[in-house]
Parts: structure tokens; C-alpha cells; sequence
DNA sequence: TTAGGGTTAG
């Protein structure tokens, strides 16, 4: 093949753009003939003079600066350039002003305007999210017979995603097809993120298959889309057929796994991105660390900001990071280290002020939690959304805040505008129900303007629980049960809350419902981690620890210093129908009983102690606690399915609201 | 001109 015929060098100019050309060039030459220059002169000095306006508005970084230079284009009779005026209305959109009125108004007197012109106001719409006005430029274009650029298409199917509106991204898939083809691979990514956007991974998935051409981004958009939908096995199998991995195409698998509950796989994944050598950015170190908040073990905490600082982001001028610590550091039980963190960041944003205020609400520090919420209301700029919203009222629910509570449900619509969700409904029915409004709690549930779920219900039914209302869980549960007729915690409830009444009768009806479902009871467990990393899981009477004896000798001790302080067994606190021993028995043997004597054996006089587990926590082990924390003189923090306790000097954070 | 972003309750 000759150089001739190589495919960068066309052979045939589109005859529209000659005649466009031609129209512009006598419009040039008509404007300059009171000049003695000749005409090839004046375009080229012409030519001088659009270069340098357009690397002029390359550096404007405000409005002013761009009309200073629109007055020299109209001045000068460069008004009817569609190059530069293209420039201009693109560093209009770059620097945020609005399409209407002025950048709209500025091609307005344009005789030719040409479709690059056309695609810079259609593009200026789609960004401000005025996507009719987008659409509607098109329109107007075509009936100037202009013929769009792929640029144009790009534009347009970048509309059709934010606005959800798959069919007209079908119409616009048919005519870029029929105009351009494929004919840049990045206007196949455009379709392929289009029908990501509008819920049809199939059809994008269709698109990639069908491309001539793919780069990176093709594969990263549809492995982010499998991502998002929670389908990690595709995403997965898309990742390995990747010839080139690079580091977003790594870190949508890290991101990926850390938000589909998989926190081990992604850190897997982060493993494997080094050992290629491929270095992480922010958002991939934002990713591991939220995997190892899912861990929840302070060993993951001490990983993760060894590698934050390795990479070089330190959480005072990352948000991303600083923000992804906060919440690391509440969930790892080390709530001090989480406002250390929060103190010493520069910028903070929405996700910064939620992830504290969730972090003290979990770990008891309500009053705290609600300071900083009004702070952030009142003296900064940052507008709450709807998990800002679920931290607040969840530090309400936490402490019993009622009167607060409500002010906080109330003002998030009338002040904010947020719209309250079934989450914050959760909350409400969640805060109610404990502090004992049983009926309110199921008023509130009436006057919902959408269906409850799960949640709303199983707020309730926990409130009931707490409370011993066994009318009240019966309507709860007669819910929840058809809601989610599979989650086994739902029928422990029920029957817990019969157990308590002393209807035995009740507790055998739902033990019956659940074996007739074949549910299988979620074992208790409670883990700590040792100084060198290593996990001991304990569970109920679990006699296989190699220091078993030890932790029994370890227990009975306790009890005996804990029953001179009064400490009476809760045996209300057994869902059994046994003798007041075997009662006895049984609270002896809770995980977090065992977790407790293991770690007073096993670690130092002044450090914490740090429990973790997966079920609730009963009464019996929450007085324990208590007792324990004032007679070792240590400082205990437990954390079950809920939230944190941090016992100390016979105290609980909570309360003993909870 | 196109890709990855941290916080959600019972």
C-alpha cells in the first residue's frame, strides 16, 4: 500500500464542508477589502490572530475575561469563525456558565455555523443538564442540513444516559450508526456507558461485542457496569480477558468487590495490582480501605494506612481518603482515631460529615454526632443528603433522644428539601419503638407515603422485643415475615419476644415455621484479634481453644468478684424453657463471655480490650460487661450486629439504652 | 472524546 492510500488521507472532502468553506472564505475576503494586503496575506494573518485568541481563552479562568476577548473577535471581524467561536463557548461550558443566555446568544448571528459550533452548544446543554435544550439543538442543526460529527453523537448519547431515556439512546445508537459507524472507538464507549446508564447492560454488553475497535475504557465501563449491578462473576471474567490492565481498569475490580460485600476478594485484587506493578492512585487506596472497614480488624486498619502513606495521599489533603479512614476507623471500634482523622483533614465534604456523624452515633456519642450535624448545617456550606440525614436520627435512636429526633425528622424535608426514604422511616420507628412509643412507632408506619420494607418492620419488631409487646409483634412480623420470609434473625425475634412473656405456646408455633422453612439458626460468634494479627473465634461452649481450661478458670473467677458486686444472672435473657441452672448455665457459655477471659489472660494490663460480634448482644452479657470493665479497671469495647459499646469503670457509652 | 470514587438503617 502506497502512502496515498493510506487511511489517515482521505481521497474525497465531504462536498458540504467545501461549500461551507468557500461561503466562509468570500465571507472573509468581503470584510477585509478596504485592505491593500493581498488575499492570501490577510487570511494568513488572520489565521496569526485566531491562534492566538484561542490560546488566550485557553488561560481565562472567568466570565469577563471571555467576553474581553468576544469584544476583540467582533471588533476584529472574526464573528463569523466557527473555530473560535467553537473555542469560545466550549471555555464557556469548561468554566460552568450557564448555555442560556449569553454563550447561546453568541452564535446566534453566525451565517454558516458548522457542526462543531453546533456540537459545543449541544454538549454546553448536556453538561449544564438542560438535556431537552440538548436535544432540542440538535434538531435545529439538522434542519440547517448540517451533518453531525461523531463529537455530536457523543454529546448527544452522553444526554440520553443522564436522562435515563433509552429509546431515544436507541434512536441515536441507529443514526450514529447510520452516519458514523464506529468510527472513533470513544463513540462506542459513549453508547456503551449510554446503555449503561439507562439500565441495559445487555445492549451494552451487545455494542462491545460488536466494536471493531475496543481501548481499556470499553472494558473498564462495562467490568464498572457488572460491578454496580453486583454481578462480580461477569465482571470478573471480563477483567481476566483484558489484555492491558491498567490501574482504574484494577481499581474498578478493588471498588467493585468493596461494594458488593467482598471485601477479602478485593483486597485480593489491590495484592495482585501491585505485584503486577502498577501503582494505585486515591480512589484505588479509598477502595482498600473500605474493604478493610468491612473487616472491621485493626490489624486491615494499620494495612490500609500503611499503604495510604506509601502512596503518598495522606488523609489531610485527600477527602477521599480522610473520609474512607473516618469510616474505617469507626467500624474498627477506634472512634478516637476517627476524629483524630476528621480533626486534621483540610477539606471536608458531605461524606466526610456523614461518616462522623455515623461513627460517633454508633459508638454512643449522640449529643457529639448532633453537634456536628447542626455545625455542618449552619457554619459550612455543605448541604446534608440523605445518609447525613440516617447518621443524625441514628444518633437519636441510640440515645433515646426523642424530642431531637423528631425536630431533625421534621426539618429534613420543610429545611432541606430531602425527601425522607424507608431508611429514615427505619430510623424513626427504630428511635420510637426503643424509648418505648410502641403505638406511635406503628402510627408513624401508617402514614408512610411509600410501601416499608424489611427494615421499617424489623425496627419494630426489635422495639417489641425490647419492650415485651407481643400484640404488636404479632402485626410487625405478620409483615416482615412475607417481606423477608428467609432472614432466620426476623423468627428469632418473634419467638424471643414469647420467650419473654413466658408464652411457651408461641415459641414452639415459630420454632415449627422454621423448620417447616428448613431456615438454619445463625451461630453466635465472637472474635478478637491478638497483637500478632491472629483471629480466636469463640463459640457458644466451644471447649476446642487450646486454652479452653484457662478461659473456664478465667470465668469463674470472674463471676465470683462480679456476684460480691451484686451481679445477679439475667435469666430472663435465655429463650429456653429449662431449669434456672441450666439457665445459668448457658449465659456462662455466650461467645462474648469467653472472648472477654480470653483476652484478659492474653493481653496487657492497660491495653483495650476490643470484642467483636455477630448477633446482638443479650442483657445478661451487657451487665456483665459493666461489671467486668469496673473490677479489671480495663476498658472494654464490644462491638455486636448493631453498633459499639465501650465500657468503662462500670459504665456503658450507651447508657444502658440500647 | 470516552473509564474507576469514600458514607445507609432494623
Amino acid at each position: 500500500m502506497t502512502v496515498a492510500h493510506s487511511h489517515r488521507f482521505p481521497t474525497a472532502v465531504n462536498p458540504i464542508n467545501i461549500s461551507l468553506l468557500s461561503k466562509q472564505l468570500l465571507h472573509l475576503g468581503r470584510t477585509n477589502n478596504n485592505n491593500s494586503g493581498t488575499f492570501s496575506e490577510i487570511s494568513h494573518q488572520r489565521e496569526l490572530l485566531v491562534s492566538s485568541l484561542i490560546s488566550k481563552l485557553d488561560d481565562c479562568i472567568n466570565l469577563n475575561q471571555i467576553k474581553q476577548i468576544h469584544g476583540h473577535v467582533l471588533r476584529k471581524g472574526l464573528d463569523q469563525s466557527c473555530y473560535i467561536l467553537t473555542k469560545l463557548i466550549r471555555t464557556l461550558t469548561k468554566l460552568g456558565v450557564p448555555m442560556d443566555p449569553y454563550p447561546r446568544r453568541v452564535i446566534e448571528p453566525v451565517q454558516f455555523r458548522n457542526p462543531f459550533l453546533w456540537t459545543a452548544v449541544i454538549r454546553g446543554y448536556t453538561i449544564e443538564g438542560k438535556f431537552d435544550e440538548a436535544i432540542a439543538m440538535y434538531g435545529c442543526m439538522r434542519k440547517e442540513e448540517i451533518t453531525p460529527v461523531s463529537f455530536t453523537f457523543s454529546a448527544l448519547l452522553k444526554a440520553c444516559g443522564s436522562m435515563g431515556d433509552l429509546n431515544l439512546g436507541r434512536q441515536f445508537h441507529a443514526q450514529t450508526f447510520r452516519l458514523r459507524g464506529f468510527c472513533f472507538v470513544y463513540v462506542g464507549n459513549t453508547m456503551i456507558d449510554m446503555y449503561v446508564k439507562c439500565g441495559s447492560i445487555v445492549c451494552a454488553r451487545k455494542v462491545f461485542d460488536e466494536m471493531p475497535e475496543r481501548d481499556v475504557i470499553s472494558w473498564t465501563e462495562l467490568i464498572a457496569a457488572y460491578a454496580r449491578v453486583g454481578n462480580m462473576e461477569s465482571a470478573a471474567e471480563l477483567f481476566e480477558s483484558l489484555p492491558t490492565k491498567d490501574m482504574v481498569a484494577w481499581t474498578a475490580m478493588v471498588t467493585g468487590f468493596a461494594q458488593n460485600a467482598k471485601p477479602q476478594e478485593a483486597l485480593e485484587y489491590f495484592d495482585r495490582m501491585e505485584k503486577s506493578g502498577i501503582l494505585a492512585d486515591e480512589v484505588t487506596v479509598a477502595g482498600y480501605i473500605s474493604a478493610c472497614a468491612q473487616l472491621g480488624a485493626s490489624k486491615y486498619a494499620d494495612r490500609a494506612v500503611q499503604i495510604a502513606q506509601k502512596s503518598g495521599y495522606s488523609p489531610s489533603d485527600h477527602v477521599i481518603i480522610g473520609s474512607a479512614l473516618v469510616d474505617m476507623y469507626s467500624k474498627c471500634g477506634n472512634v478516637e482515631e476517627a476524629v483524630n482523622v476528621f480533626v486534621s483533614m483540610n477539606n471536608k465534604n458531605v461524606f466526610s460529615y456523614s461518616s462522623m456523624i455515623l461513627g460517633l452515633a454508633t459508638h454512643g456519642r449522640a449529643q457529639e454526632a448532633l453537634d456536628l450535624f447542626h455545625y455542618m448545617v449552619t457554619q459550612t456550606a455543605i448541604k446534608p443528603n440523605t445518609v447525613t440525614f440516617v447518621g443524625a436520627l441514628t444518633a437519636c435512636s441510640h440515645s433515646g433522644l426523642v424530642v431531637q429526633g423528631r425536630q431533625v425528622f421534621d426539618s429534613m424535608y420543610q429545611t432541606f428539601g430531602v425527601e425522607p426514604t424507608r431508611d429514615h422511616y427505619t430510623c424513626m420507628v427504630d428511635l420510637l419503638g426503643r424509648a418505648g412509643q410502641l403505638q406511635e412507632a406503628l402510627e408513624l408506619i401508617k402514614t408512610m407515603s411509600v410501601e416499608p420494607h424489611g427494615g421499617v418492620w424489623g425496627a419494630l419488631l426489635g422495639a417489641c422485643r425490647i419492650h415485651n409487646d407481643p400484640y404488636i409483634a404479632e402485626i410487625a412480623a405478620e409483615h416482615l415475615f412475607e417481606l423477608e420470609p428467609d432472614i432466620i434473625g426476623n423468627y428469632i425475634l418473634l419467638s424471643n419476644v414469647y420467650s419473654s412473656a413466658g408464652d411457651w405456646g408461641g415459641v414452639l408455633r415459630v420454632r415449627k415455621l422454621i423448620k417447616e422453612k428448613g431456615l438454619k439458626k445463625t451461630p453466635a460468634v465472637s472474635w478478637v484479634v491478638d497483637k500478632n494479627g491472629q483471629m480466636h473465634k469463640f463459640f457458644p461452649g466451644n471447649l476446642n481453644h487450646p486454652m479452653s481450661k484457662k478461659i473456664q478458670d478465667k470465668l469463674e473467677e470472674l463471676v465470683e468478684r462480679l456476684t460480691a458486686l451484686g451481679y445477679q444472672p439475667d435469666l430472663s435473657s435465655v429463650p429456653y424453657d429449662v431449669s434456672d441452672n441450666a439457665k445459668r448455665l448457658i449465659l456462662i457459655q455466650h461467645t462474648e463471655k469467653l472472648a472477654l477471659a480470653f483476652s484478659l489472660l492474653t493481653t496487657n494490663r492497660d491495653s483495650t480490650i476490643t470484642i467483636m460480634k455477630n448477633l446482638r448482644m443479650c442483657q445478661d452479657c451487657h451487665m456483665f460487661m459493666r461489671l467486668a470493665s469496673e473490677v479489671t479497671r480495663r476498658v472494654i469495647i464490644m462491638r455486636d450486629n448493631m453498633r459499639f459499646h465501650h465500657f468503662r469503670s462500670g459504665a456503658c457509652s450507651c447508657g444502658d439504652f440500647w
